[in-house]
DNA sequence: GAAAACTATTGATTTAGGTCAATTTGTTAG
DNA sequence: CTAACAAATTGACCTAAATCAATAGTTTTC
């Protein structure tokens, strides 16, 4: 009924089509070797997957898919940051992710279907990702049913990962889904306190958390005031995890 | 800070450890072969996980598993539903999925690591569930590897679908929320309109959305008043899916 | 079948957080 | 280095939704 204003306007990008650049290097590769859906594979294996795969580089803000078009790649990142977002019809735009090197996306079209996008994917900064056919996936998974095991054991942390942003996001009050947010920032959980930094500018870490940009600044500024967070740009310095989950709640 | 009111002062259950009752009576199952982890089974594999599974009846809202529970077993609802949800330290219930006859859940616990149960599960009404040990599904997968595919698409799926869950509870304002969820519970998305029911208690879905009871109660009687959706009970008839839509956003 | 216990609704009031606007700070490009 | 632009912050104000409270339906229980 009301018409939210865009964040659109505040965070604008050109929307490109990706512009698939070809590179023949193969250097950079190695760490595909830490993430699960590729540790177990045999070398052969492996290097066949990147032969049937291209290395895309990505300019700021630049769109590598749209949500709802037909999903014939997943893709890994070497280097930048990305992050995925919908569009709803009135131009509002919410994040829902961000992605860092050694991580996977759209990994799930490789069983989805149909397989479609389900949201937006752009680069945040100058990046460069592995774009992997996921028919070349599932063909070699076809071929070595041993790998499934790694391949079950990823989409059922990615699940469970889901169900836990899932429910940050059932905490009614801004407020404490932002600490929330900051507590699963920290590597080691509530455990030990350090420094954090933001995976996305401030304006869509808030609206990934399903608030303004103001509400999001002055939540921090209050916590900050109150001796709970240190804020230096993007990096936090959380020194006392355990007080910052009293006062949620 | 604030303490919100918690819905366990509404929605109070006794607080009970399940007593596995064990029936050796295995008719009823035929809903197992209309569901993706096991409709691709041969029929003695799907015999020799039912035997090594127990069938469970639970009352009206017994506790089935707590969160951080040690996951031995997932789960297979053959009649009546229940709920899954988080309690927090100050006692807040947000209520974060409902299960119905011919839904697994739980069962990215087959893969899971560390395996704990994410959230509470407990039965909304008189409910039977077939209790099967993560170890004889992955045993079996293991033994049967052509078995995989199957998994690997229904976890894809899963996550597809909290991945969207996630996104809705990204909308700003409740209203919308609401709207959304009522949308996806129709069955062939916005097509067309029909008659839907609810899938919980009208305060368990207003914690589903983040929203409060009365929140939710004043929502839907402006929808109703609009003649957007008529209702009676838990049940909703909604004509005219699109005009819903439009009024969003 | 009446009582008790939930569940839902409605009204009055308050408040968290959204909106609008102005300013400051930071970043990019020439 | 400076201009232009984008992002973040802060203040003033307003509205959506939470809270508090009372009532009215619904189930369950005895």
């Amino acid at each position: 009924m009301v018409a939210m204003q865009s964040t659109e306007t505040r965070y604008t990008k050109p929307v490109l089509v990706a512009t698939n650049k070809l590179t023949g290097d193969e250097s950079g590769l190695e760490p595909l070797r830490n993430h699960a859906l590729f540790n177990t594979l045999s070398d052969s294996d492996l290097q066949n997957l990147i032969l049937q795969s291209r290395r895309l580089r990505l300019g700021h803000h630049q769109l590598l898919y749209r949500q709802d078009m037909p999903a014939h790649h997943f893709f890994f990142v070497m280097s930048g940051r990305l992050r995925l977002y919908r569009l709803d019809s009135s131009g509002i735009d919410r994040t829902l992710d961000s992605i860092a090197p050694g991580d996977c996306f759209a990994e799930v079209m490789i069983y989805a279907d149909p397989a479609r996008y389900a949201c937006y994917a752009e680069a945040l900064k100058s990046s460069e990702v592995l774009m992997i056919p996921v028919t070349a996936y599932r063909d070699m998974l076809d071929k070595n049913p041993e790998y499934a095991h790694a391949a079950l054991r990823h989409y059922a942390q990615r699940a469970v990962s889901r169900f836990h942003d899932l429910e940050i996001m059932t905490v009614q009050n801004a407020r404490d889904r932002l600490i929330r947010y900051l507590i699963d920032l920290l590597p080691n959980g509530a455990a030990e306190g350090g420094e954090v930094e933001l995976p996305l500018p401030k304006c869509l870490v808030a609206s990934r958390l399903a608030m303004q940009p103001e509400t999001f600044s002055r939540i921090l500024a209050d916590l900050k005031a109150n001796g709970l967070v240190r804020v230096n740009r993007s990096k936090l310095f959380i020194s006392d995890p355990k007080r910052l989950i009293e006062i949620s709640q």
